[in-house]
DNA sequence: CACGGTCGGTTGAGAATCGCAACCGACAAG
DNA sequence: CTTGTCGGTTGCGATTCTCAACCGACCGTG
């Protein structure tokens, strides 16, 4: 809210060309939910099997899946996280969350620690002072 | 990573409808960066004007912008994020984030908290441990 | 050995969406 | 009275998406 120019390299437009359509974020939900196979994606959102395949190799060529033979005779092939793919976690969080804030009564789906069973939330928080923050908080640097 | 079926009702999804545009998204930074006019968003993105239209009129049919008369004689209109836009900086800033980690080699841009300077970091938090978590921590439980 | 079924795709055609450029109405300034 | 600003709309060709059919390499059943 405070500065009005941004950096002409911009990491948003960027993200967004790797993982900005809207099945590339389904597709990373599913796979958060464990799912790796085509037929599966492709069951579980109804997506066109042609954009299937062609987003999938996109995802791969930008290193975020990896395609893995799962087994010879016949070949068969599995899609997989990579750490880069894993990492768009947050992104897809930060989505789920605003949906269930906004968009449902109540939220269809906890995500709790593994560890303790401790709810999970999404946050922005100043390093500095420890704080959650939100967007009237913050100020933009150029570097 | 542990419960492979999600419930019908989907809040992803649902986000996604609303906000899962990839102009949307640039729209939403822009705003974030205190642009509020249309020949400003048109400039700063290059988007077809047309579109630029059709996705203002969508996002404020969808509340996460509101249309407001800044003033008469000629009528000219601006567009501001509601509380629910607001809400989406999250979901930038995730965006944003993981652009930084695996796309450019520096941030072109620092977020700081406006009262103290300090960094500001977007995580995934265990309300029970207070631990900040990734895509392997997590589980899925079905309300 | 023929007949289905599974999996990971490809191909082709029609519908929907996008991007580009031109235009418009209401004014303001020179 | 011409030029410029702002917030759009209109029309058209190019791109992308969806839908459905098909394919190759197998496997299991009868």
């Amino acid at each position: 809210m405070t500065n009005p120019r941004r950096p002409a390299l911009d990491s948003v437009e960027a993200a967004l060309n790797q993982a900005g359509d809207r099945w590339t974020f389904l597709l990373l939900r599913e796979a958060f939910f464990g799912v790796r196979r085509f037929v599966d994606f492709q069951r579980n959102l109804g997506v066109a099997r042609n954009l299937l395949s062609d987003r999938l190799g996109q995802l791969v060529e930008h290193g975020i899946f990896e395609r893995r033979r799962y087994q010879q005779r016949p070949e068969r092939f599995e899609y997989r996280l990579t750490d880069k793919g894993r990492d768009l976690f947050g992104v897809t969080v930060a989505i789920m969350r605003w949906g269930d804030r906004w968009l449902s009564d109540r939220p269809p789906l906890r995500l709790t620690h593994g560890a303790d069973g401790g709810e999970i939330e999404q946050e922005l928080r100043c390093t500095a002072c420890g704080e959650v923050l939100d967007a009237r908080d913050v100020h933009y640097e150029p570097t």
